[in-house]
DNA sequence: GATAATAGAGAACAAATAGAGAACATTCAA
DNA sequence: TTGAATGTTCTCTATTTGTTCTCTATTATC
């Protein structure tokens, strides 16, 4: 188990090491997290190590290594360290407040599931063959919506919501080579809405 | 049987690891449930480890663990349920085997930190202005992976990477209004590489 | 009314944590 | 080769925190 200031030490070498591409010496480590003790920051790298978070190549400048294989050591809080922005041509810019992302916040919630998407129809919206997309699981919708439908009771599709003043219900798909079509608004269940993706590159 | 104010500090006490990651200070426990004496948060607590919903670490400083058993509630292990691939113009098809996606294995590892992207210089690889990437912290790349790399030392920026057999490498956008350019070798630092993406419609 | 259960305040002490900094060993670059 | 920077091991101090008490108040129950 960690205290405050381990994890505070471990999220300033994570970042020191995206910024920098190597890591950081004691005393860095010292003034980035506000203290002036060599010994002090030592001290919470020997407990990093043993909650197997680092690896210390022993005496070595700036000889701290990132371990890769750590996440049940953190089980608790699916959260992911936010680093900054980044934009071609630009440093990358720290952004302040949020420094990390909850997973918990971002999908879990006991009305969501996922699906995986087959097909290029939504392509333009950046949703890809293969991609994970979260759904939110209700019956009701707003334009402009991605929606998962069901058509005719059978046929589920993946599409963005527009529905005409006349009633019409019309499903767009993002996608320049396929068409939109437009339904009777009985023909159309409403599913869920799209309110996450994920993408794997592994 | 829990009284009233046992059941409050055992909810503080899970949000707060939620949101934490670590254990709340008796003080810390006393204050988010509205009182001022840590002596009666003690009491607190033992009366909830007598009911085997939590381990106290005697004398540890914030050295309160939820036992799992009692913890049903709060998954553990961040997963959502992966109801099946949809495909327009398809019913949804189930997927046998898998069905539920594991978001600590998806992301989370000591070596990953997030990105937000600004831009459209990837649109065509289906990240979009504001998307959230997860970079795998490491210094090389095989041909046709997207990378954080580091130009000059100062710029950094999200492209895909190519080699060329003469040693140059290419940064090349997945957007059809910008160019690839070519880099000597040691202009260019490889600060990661994307392996995840995430994005959020809410 | 007596009794027990629940809630809370707060004092007193022991122990853990956070930090400073000295002293020495080791690296690494000039 | 040498010196500065860095890693490592210490001892010391101060503060916070956990723990155990005793005391008071309220409420419900017999």
């Amino acid at each position: 188990m960690l205290t405050p200031s381990e994890k505070k030490t471990f999220k300033f070498i994570q970042q020191y090491f995206m910024e920098k591409g190597y890591a950081p010496t004691l005393k860095e480590i010292a003034q980035g997290i506000g203290i002036n003790s060599r010994g002090v920051v030592h001290r919470y790298l020997k407990s990093l190590e043993s909650s197997h978070l680092i690896t210390i190549l022993p005496n070595r400048k700036r000889g701290i290594h990132l371990n890769p294989e750590a996440n049940e050591n953190i089980p608790l809080v699916p959260t992911i360290p936010l680093l900054g922005r980044i934009a071609a041509g630009h440093p990358i810019e720290a952004i302040e407040g949020r420094d990390e992302i909850n997973l918990a916040d971002f999908i879990m919630n006991a009305d969501r599931f996922a699906l995986q998407v087959t097909g290029d129809s939504m392509m333009e919206a950046g949703i890809l063959d293969g991609d994970t997309v979260i759904i939110k699981h209700q019956n009701t919708a707003n334009n402009g919506d991605i929606i998962v439908a069901l058509i005719d009771g059978i046929e589920a599709t993946l599409k963005r919501l527009k529905r005409l003043p006349d009633g019409m219900v019309l499903l767009m798909p993002e996608n320049k080579f396929m068409e939109t079509i437009a339904y009777e608004p009985e023909r159309v269940q409403i599913q869920g809405v799209v309110v996450g993706q994920l993408r794997s590159y592994q």
